[in-house]
RNA sequence: GGGCCGGUAGCUCAGUUAGGGAGAGCGUCCGGCUUUUAACCGGACGGUCGGGGGUUCGAAUCCCUCCCGGCCCGCCA
């Protein structure tokens, strides 16, 4: 009925500048009714102008004008076809802001992540991720079998691990444990379960019923789609792949005829078996452009982010589908960019993706929070190498929160989404957390005592004296990560203390130098004392400093370089750093 | 070819909603921490805000245009 432009269907919301602000035409109709009554009742964090720090609030206000009911339904989803990937991320914590946003403004809302298991393997994946999530190559399963399933759905291919039902519960597993560790509890939906339990079967009939008016619609996006077109993919019940040739509908029985022919697939044919049959409207599925809408409207979903390779295909289309065939209002959208890694795009085949569990090896939860709470628009890198650049933006803004930061814009903004950020909208934390450096942590990293990272921490003043215990463990946790971080990528802070006294030799003045040092050392004396009298004894033997660090950093860490060594051996036990300076173990 | 999104310092990014000082952290350089050795402190250097044009007293921000990158207009999420 209400014919809007396209122009205002734009899902580039955070993005419009000043929407409705320009033509008198066309801002009456849309804004003027929704924002009478509520507008003013807007959250009291924001500010009275409308502005707000956190984009999550932009589209929690467009979520609200559109007077939803509660529940609130936010989606986000993917086809569980291979490894997930940080990418994929966006897709459950963009809606998790969202949400929390929300519920602060007192709605329940509903998070749900579908997991598109119907649709087919269209091609074998190059790589693959185990039960524990570990990315492992196609030569570890058995792929003959994968081959001899192209063209099922997800749900009727085994699992290659043998773990689960099908290779859609291995990867949807998967996925929900990667929202669980990101402290973000989703609702798992399956298209496969949704299709048999005749959730969709309205939404079937309605676009079955409407095969002209589907054509008209869908053929102003798809070149494809013309006369003959039928919105529904039955699976063949002889071959179990999923065909795309319907021949009759007949929408008192609710089935239709099919045949069962080939698959056209990036150049690759997926042979149909030619079998002719019928099939219900559960045994089959309807295509994306159409299941898409067909989930908003069965999930009643109020707000769904994306990532921008719908922008421009199937969200107008879906849009369109919406109003004139299945008679609903589409959701509030959200396009996010995508970040790149290591400066190149995220690709699996190409070998180019981090998973959940591998970056919470190197990130707590909450720095991977942040960095999907910064803006989704905008283009951005995480690189891996410098992942501790990540790491300290959010330390700061960890502190521009309680205060500590000269920045009235990032201020603002830590404000707002800190919270979220830590998962603690209730009860906010009123106290800093103790967070070390993250470098510094690589550097405690290089030992594996927690006592002496402890000590070492408090002695360079990064530990305050009444800390309580659960915070400087809290604290000391981060050395992990950053270690896991300094292995992964090989870097300078890559050290290892050696346990065992590495093979090497000595110049006769070199070697009396570290005897002197060792006397010094058992005579007791902390670690500054022990850094000046590095300088002292090189100077009485008359080598050069630099050669004398080396021969320490070639003892401790067997390398050439390493951390500031006086202070470092000042924390090692006695005992073992005399014998080290010895020689003797 | 058409449409959409992105482009701010060497790096990672704020600032674009609401036009007014071009900013932060890191890196680099210099200096300090008794003594060059990656952790700590201070300072400096560093940008035609992708280019050009326009509107304006004033533009990173609004308009036009061009360049570069990504995405869509086939399939697929």
């Amino acid at each position: 009925m209400t014919d809007e432009s396209t122009h205002d269907d734009s899902p580039h919301i955070l993005s419009d500048r000043g929407s409705g602000g320009g033509d008198a035409g066309d801002a009456s109709d849309r804004d003027g009714a929704g924002d009478a009554g509520d507008v003013g009742a807007t959250s009291d964090a924001d500010e009275a102008d409308g502005f707000h720090a956190f984009w999550a609030d932009v589209i929690a206000d467009e979520v609200e004008s559109r007077d939803p009911t509660d529940p609130i339904v936010i989606k986000g989803g993917v086809s569980p076809s291979g490894v997930a990937h940080l990418g994929n991320v966006n897709e459950v914590m963009r809606g998790y802001f969202v949400a929390g946003v929300l519920r602060e403004r007192g709605h329940e809302v509903r998070q749900v992540f579908t997991s598109d298991d119907k649709d087919p393997l269209r091609k074998l994946p190059r790589k693959l991720a185990n039960p524990d999530g570990e990315i492992v190559g196609l030569g570890d399963v058995d792929a003959g079998a994968l081959g001899r399933n192209l063209g099922k759905p997800y749900t009727a291919i085994p699992d290659p691990f043998g773990e689960r039902e099908s290779y859609a519960a291995h990867f949807a597993a998967l996925l929900r444990s990667d929202a669980e560790r990101l402290g973000v509890p989703v609702e798992m939906a399956s298209n496969t379960a949704l299709y048999a339990e005749g959730a969709f079967d309205d939404a079937v009939r309605t676009v079955l019923s409407d095969l002209d008016g589907v054509r008209e619609t869908l053929g102003q996006y798809q070149d494809k789609v013309d006369g003959e077109y039928v919105p529904f993919n039955p699976v063949c019940s002889a071959c179990g792949t999923v065909t795309e040739t319907v021949t009759d509908v007949d929408l008192d029985a609710e089935t239709v005829e099919y045949r069962c022919t080939d698959l056209e697939v990036d150049g690759d044919t997926i042979e149909g078996c030619g079998h002719e049959g019928t099939a219900t409207f559960r045994e089959g599925k309807l295509p994306w452009r159409l299941e898409w809408p067909a989930q908003w409207d069965v999930l009643d979903v109020d707000f769904e982010a994306f990532g921008k390779d719908h922008a421009e295909g199937s969200w107008p289309s879906g849009v369109d589908l919406a109003r004139t065939v299945l008679g609903i209002e589409p959701p509030v959208p959200m396009v996010y960019e995508w970040f790149t890694l290591g400066g190149e795009a995220l690709s699996s085949s190409a070998g180019n993706v981090i998973t959940v569990p591998e970056i919470l090896a190197v990130l707590e939860p909450a720095v991977v929070r942040y960095f999907f709470a910064l803006h989704p628009k905008r283009a951005r890198d995480l690189d891996i190498e410098r992942i501790d650049q990540l790491v300290d933006r959010f330390d700061r803004f960890e502190r521009a929160y309680f205060g500590g930061v000269d920045d009235p814009a990032l201020t603002r903004f830590a404000e707002r989404a800190y919270p979220f950020v830590v998962g603690r909208v209730d009860d906010p934390p009123t106290e800093k957390p103790v967070r070390l450096p993250y470098t510094f942590a690589a550097v405690l990293g290089m030992v594996d005592d927690p006592a002496f990272r402890e000590r070492l921490a408090r002695d360079e003043g990064h530990i305050p004296d009444d800390a309580p215990k659960s915070a400087v463990e809290a604290a000391l946790a981060r050395v992990e990560k950053a270690r896991n971080w300094a292995e992964r990528t090989g870097n300078e802070y890559d050290y290892r203390l050696q346990a065992e006294l590495p093979d090497v030799e000595f110049a006769d003045d070199v070697a009396a130098a570290l005897d002197d040092l060792a006397d010094f050392v058992a005579a007791g004396h902390d670690g500054e004392a022990i850094q000046g009298e590095m300088y002292e004894t090189a100077r009485d033997h008359e080598i050069e400093i630099a050669d004398f660090f080396q021969a320490g950093y070639r003892l401790f860490f067997d390398d050439t370089q390493g951390p500031r060594l006086g202070e470092f051996l000042g924390e090692l036990e006695r005992e073992y750093v005399v014998n080290r300076l010895r020689r003797e173990a």
